[in-house]
DNA sequence: CAGGATCCCAATGGATACTG
DNA sequence: CAGTATCCATTGGGATCCTG
């Protein structure tokens, strides 16, 4: 009685979410409790400054993520994951161990396919 | 011992095949055995001719699934998740699973923050 | 330190028309 | 049926400069 083509509509809401350049980076980046902004900028490499922050506002919309200020000088902001934000986390977690375990096997069909052509 | 930059950066690689638009999607809807081209067409809405036809080659190149041509007039072409393919396709499951059970909260916590605004 | 603002280019992806 | 080809609007995202 589940309505598949719904559940496939409802999962691109999700999508959106997850399925940009950074959001699953960042979302991991947090798996160990705060981090600050410099240091999620550290740690994911690549990432643009106007990224993260773009990437960090997103999913603290979505609920994903807090945003703590500490009003000192030098500023001091936290980012941690909310309990949604770490069962997201949690479902996130065989894909990213997916990825490392055929990155591989991905190279290989690449190369096998681009030989064909 | 396990070099956490290293595995972001491999992780992008993975990200780069599945945060896309569409790739989950198509993976999805071919968890039930083969398809054809037109019945992804339906079964995946929103997606254009384009769009399927783009997506489904990169998987194929990826090695997540396979493109068979049967040489009849009308044409007739299937296509069938690889073994690799049903490993992902099973790492993806939960993260879809979460799509649908969070899309409510997510619905929320977006509401909730830009009533705040 | 943690961004905001702006500029700009490249890639994404939709619509449409055509075809073996 | 299962695409290919083309055009085009939108968006993603990097670089740079500025600030409380």
């Amino acid at each position: 009685m589940t309505p598949r083509q719904d559940d496939a509509c409802r999962t691109r809401v999700v999508l959106d979410i997850v399925g940009d350049k950074w959001s699953l980076l960042v979302v991991r980046a947090l798996r160990d409790g705060p981090r600050r902004f410099t240091e999620l900028k550290r740690d994911i490499a690549g990432i643009s400054q106007r990224m993260l922050t773009v990437t960090l506002r997103g999913l603290e919309r979505d609920g994903i993520l807090t945003r703590t200020v500490h009003n000192v000088m030098p500023p001091h902001v936290c980012y941690e994951l909310t309990p949604m934000g770490r069962t997201l986390r949690e479902a996130t977690a065989p894909l990213l161990e997916w990825s490392v375990a055929h990155l591989a096997a991905i190279d290989a069909a690449r190369a096998d396919y681009d030989s064909r052509a």
